[in-house]
DNA sequence: CTGTTAGCGCTTTCAG
DNA sequence: CTGAAAGCGCTAACAG
């Protein structure tokens, strides 16, 4: 069917290893020979079997990156990144649907064990280190976004406490104390870093976090965020003592609860300042445009793909180690109050 | 390092061949031998290596789909359907980013050739028909949300056309005369496609398309698309005789003419309408919120996954065949005018 | 029911 | 510089 490296050494009256030796360029053949080898490769169209090569070699070429999901934007931004670099790097990147499964989780670490890829960048954990830690003995493991207990694997990340505390700080600096912090459902390490951030800034302006300004949007699968910005906002409406004040773990909620706080006739940021999280471009593009805390995407998926390649290459034990990227805050309308015409003006 | 086979058989004292059985649950085994060797598999901790079984069956279970980004809000979520059709089907889903070169829809469709997917899934061409067709030797190939010129294969779509129908008609039954046309950047047949609905329409109101209301956003990686949208709106209101209405090829483009319109005190629907395409979440959450076209992408991505894993496991030869999906017109907002309270009212 | 054997297509010593 | 041969890990006849 499809021409082997066997045929093309028929064709071109030499041995296999020969043919092998000009597919890999490596070592020395005469000039004839390989004139003679190319020439019989075209004619049979020949493309080296890479299953085969694979086998032979045990590598793959081959890195996965496992996300919950790409509908959501940031995943989406972020492996789009990585698959670039890794492309440029000789590697290609296996985009890997967890969909917040402990199960699926697992399904595609057992590709470092089924050899199906050299390496694996975890993007979301579901799983105890204890269970992934199994794994490493396979090939190299590195955790994206995301930090896990015990760890003993190198992590690429935003400073998420940083990011909580930016962003809480700016509030208070508004004069805000009533301040809501919700946190997507999923039951990540993210989230609660970043809450620390947050409540560290609390502290710092001598104030208590009222644990009713929790929140906590249970379905991060729902799909677009916005709603369940939209139900946290009915929340915040039937509380006695709303917050004057929410941060929110992504954009799309931030979006969805500006929105529906416009449709009760609520101003935001006057009755209710939002803070978002990501800077995706939907949010300068809003009313009021949101306060947000970006992140440096392409650096931090650039990076990953560097890091997880280097431990392929050097095959040494892993071990903890910590690449920090900065998070910005960038303030827009969202929470910087407007004047209000009075009566009295 | 890792167990294989080898290690198994020979800790169990039986074959190669017992072991390979046991695994693949066919052909009987003694349930004896059957509880050795599952011991054995537990103690040395085995995972099959599936490059080996790959090579060895001719097939791998993976699939390629190949998507311009999946940084774009509709690429993600039809990737994020195939993923989890294709899984539940057996086999693994590669996502691969053609970023609209040629060059790298090569490099993907060359998969096939290299025996590292058993189809591929294009829903994104920038090839002639005549690069692409000589892949088809090496395994199936179908196209997703867009046709080619000559295919010779099953073609899974929205009907583009009609979706350029009816959303014409409903500008044109909404009493516009002057109706832009924006298609996105891409050399497709998807724009073209819809244009010709488009223009359908038209002719049966009797009108006459003005070319000088036919824009094409060049640069549909930049981004967002919002921009796109942004930069639309300047070279409209800079005309002499702008439009009433416009159709684009996505609601971010929508969103951002909208958006910036609003800034320079248009009015949308009254001075503008404005149709986007797709129906995304975003479109009901903006103000006003947007008439779109909504794509059943889901139904599309499990199609195509279906089709083509048809394909693989039938291995005969492709014929063109066409799965044609329903399009629906989505009202909101933007399109119907609001009463206007005028001094006299 | 089970083991032996022969590869899948490729790379890599090891002689020549 | 080149070829023969062994083998990566697995499966599938084919005998027994």
């Amino acid at each position: 069917m499809t021409a082997t490296i066997e045929h093309v050494a028929k064709l071109a009256g030499v041995s296999k290893a020969t043919v092998s030796r000009v597919i890999n360029g490596v070592s020395t053949v005469s000039e004839e020979n390989r004139n003679k080898v190319k020439k019989a490769m075209k004619e049979l169209n020949f493309v080296p079997n890479l299953t085969a090569r694979n086998l032979r070699n045990q590598r793959t070429g081959n890195i996965a990156v496992v996300v919950p999901e790409v509908g959501n934007a940031f995943f989406s931004r972020l492996v789009q990144s990585m698959a670039i670099e890794a492309e440029k790097q000789g590697y290609q990147l296996l985009i890997c649907q967890s969909r917040y499964k402990h199960e699926q989780e697992v399904n595609y670490l057992n590709f470092l064990k089924t050899k199906q890829v050299d390496g694996i960048i975890l993007a979301a954990v579901r799983n105890e280190w204890e269970v992934i830690e199994t794994y490493l003995a396979s090939g190299p493991i590195v955790l994206c976004n995301e930090t896990v207990q015990n760890a003993t694997v190198p992590v690429i990340s935003p400073n998420q406490e940083y990011g909580g505390y930016i962003a809480a700080k700016h509030l208070l600096e508004q004069g805000h104390t009533k301040i809501a912090y919700c946190m997507g459902g999923d039951d990540s390490k993210t989230g609660l870093l970043r809450k620390k951030g947050f409540l560290k800034a609390i502290q710092e302006f001598d104030l208590i976090f009222d644990e009713k300004y929790y929140f906590n949007s249970e379905t991060p699968q729902t799909g677009s965020g916005f709603e369940d910005g939209r139900v946290l906002f009915y929340q915040i409406r039937n509380m006695t003592e709303p917050p004057t004040a929410i941060f929110t773990g992504s954009d799309e909620v931030a979006v969805g609860i500006i929105t529906e706080a416009k449709k009760f006739g609520w101003n935001v940021p006057n009755d209710l300042a939002v803070i978002g999280f990501d800077n995706q471009p939907l949010a300068s593009i809003i009313e009021p445009s949101l306060t947000t805390v970006d992140q440096p995407i392409d650096l931090i998926a650039q990076k990953a793909i560097k890091v997880l390649i280097e431990k392929i290459n050097e095959g040494t034990t892993l071990k903890y180690e910590n690449y920090e990227f900065p998070l910005e805050l960038i303030i827009r309308e969202s929470t910087i109050k407007t004047r209000i015409p009075t009566v009295f003006s």
